[in-house]
Parts: C-alpha cells; structure tokens; sequence
DNA sequence: TAAAAAAGGTGGTAGAAAGTGGTAATTCGT
DNA sequence: ACGAATTACCACTTTCTACCACCTTTTTTA
C-alpha cells in the first residue's frame, strides 16, 4: 500500500451541490493515491465509508468468492454492495457525494470524516455524536479482551 | 525504545491558534524522540492522550488486526480510535491541538500534561482537579486490589 | 415531439479562516 | 542579575468556504 494507515478526526462542509472537499491532512496521509480512484459505500451503521480501491479490492475479495447460488450469501453480497460508486476527487480535490447516499447516512451540511483502518467513515455530526457519546456497551470486555492479553475471547 | 519511561506533571498554556509548548522537562525525557511523530487520541476519560509513535503502533497493533465484520469489533475499534490524530512538534518544540479534540477535553488557555507508562495524559485544569478530588476510592484499598495479587477483583 | 425549463453535475476563484514559523518580551529559578 | 524557559505576538502561507458560470441531463409544457 502507498498510504499509511489512516488517522484523524475532520469536521467538512458540503457546498450547494454536495461536494466537500477532503481535508488537507488527509490528502497528505493519502499521498499518491490522491489521484487514484475510491469507493463509497453504505456502512453497516448509519454512516458512509470511502475506501482508497486498493483497500476496498482487499475487503471485498472475501465477498467476491462466495458462492451466489447460496441464497444467504446472495442477500449478503447484494447488501454489502448497495449503492457503493466509484469515485474521484475532482480538480480542487473534492468529492461529490451520491445523494441517495447521503440521504441514507442524514448527511446535509455539516459531515464528519473520521478515518481508521485504512478507510474513511462519514457521519451525519448528530449521528456521530450519538455514537461517541456512549461508549459500547461491553466496551471494557473487549477492551480486556483486545488489550489485555486475553486473546482467547476475541473475535479475530 | 530511545525514551525513557515518561514522568512528572506540568501546567502549559495555549497560544491564540490552540498550540502549546512542549515543556523543556518532556523534551529532555523525550530525548531523540523529539523529532519524531506523536499520535494524540481522546482518552478513556475526558483528557486527551499523546503517545510517540512506537508506543501509540504497539497499543493498536492489535487492534488493526481485528475483523471488522465482526459487529463488536468495529464499536470497538471505531470508539478507540475516535479522533486519533498524527502530530509532530514544530521548529519551536509546539504542538498544535486538533480543535475537536480540544473542545472534547474542554482544554482552553490553560492545560495540565502529566505523562505516566510512556504517554503524556493532557487535562483540562479543572477536569483534572475534578478527578483528582472526587477520588471516590480508598487508595491503598486500590492498589491492593490492582498490585496486591488479589487478582479477581482486579480485571473489572 | 420539440422547445423550454429545471435540476444535477463540473470547474474555477476570491475572500475568509486557520495553520505555520519566527521572535520579542516576560517570567522563573538559581 | 543572568540564562533558560515560557508566553505573547506578528507576519506569512495554506486551506477552506461560499460563490458563480457553464455544461449536461432530465422533466415539463406548448
């Protein structure tokens, strides 16, 4: 991979017509790939995900192998994959977002990009704030588990 | 690792943009890791964290590897790394404050570093009052428990 | 069905805000 | 009082925001 891992919290603002711009730090963190293409998808929470397509390439690999003849495994891919787009940051580094899309995530004018992972998630500020305020519920379990050595319990 | 364990408590005041020296007792402390990358994330209570880079990838090496189809694994992964930020000291050994994190620790003018296990805790001055009074607990009664063998009621 | 109108998307830019770098002035400890 | 450490500024650069102009596609209407 040409980027390192990611990191950062971003508060953007989308202009008249959906586009924000991607924050300067991010574009460094990006570095090469800046130019290159991304995805965005629906997360699993209500909140979108743009991942740089070497990333999205690795996670979906798994997907692409299931076998679609097996009904569950055909729901699964068809809801992993709705209404993920390929896109590209324009000129002045900016990125249109779908508008289903951003419907689907309550985004309007104010968003946040907190990126981790080697992906960047987008929240609705309302939405995200829900989410951080209170903490996973068994979130000192996991962190036991993940953290403290007790490496048989966690979910690998 | 080129730093010794990290020790002490000192008060630091913010210049107009959010920026703040790091005091002359770190730097010496911090040694050739001066020049180096520092991570700052929100911390478990309301304070901020900074860690040098080789201690912040050790603490998330694991966390990176976790599965994040796994439902509990994301929570926990996205509220870890909420906010999580690269930072390096500039040419007068500063350090600028991400503003949402800022804001998240209610660190104004004035803040409080007190560093312990090889990371720099950054407090609001009075939140840090606030949990230091309010220390509910009997303290030999807690070291009893953390350092005392009592093991079972320790993990908690 | 064609023309007109509206909506959606792309590209660019000026002014404002935020970040960066430097240094003079002040404080502190010895 | 002196040097080191810290704070408070100032000047400059980069980034961000809020627009405007234009092009393309879709919808409406005569």
């Amino acid at each position: 991979m040409s980027f390192k891992q990611l990191l950062g919290e971003y508060e953007v603002r989308l202009d008249g017509k959906g586009r924000f711009r991607m924050p300067s730090g991010l574009l460094t963190q990006l570095g090469d790939w800046q130019r290159g293409n991304f995805v965005i998808n629906r997360g699993f929470e209500k909140c979108l995900v743009l991942y740089p397509e070497p990333v999205w390439n690795e996670i979906t690999s798994e997907i692409n192998e299931l076998n679609l003849y097996n009904k569950k495994n055909r729901g699964f891919a068809r809801y992993f994959f709705r209404g993920a787009s390929e896109v590209t940051l324009d000129s002045a580094d900016r990125i249109l977002l779908p508008k289903r899309l951003a419907e689907y995530a309550s985004i309007d004018k104010d968003m946040i990009l907190t990126a981790y992972s080697g992906r960047i998630e987008m929240w609705s500020p309302v939405e995200y704030d829900k989410w951080m305020e209170e903490e996973p519920v068994d979130f000192s379990d996991l962190a036991d588990e993940v953290l403290g050595g007790n490496k048989e319990k966690a979910a690998e």
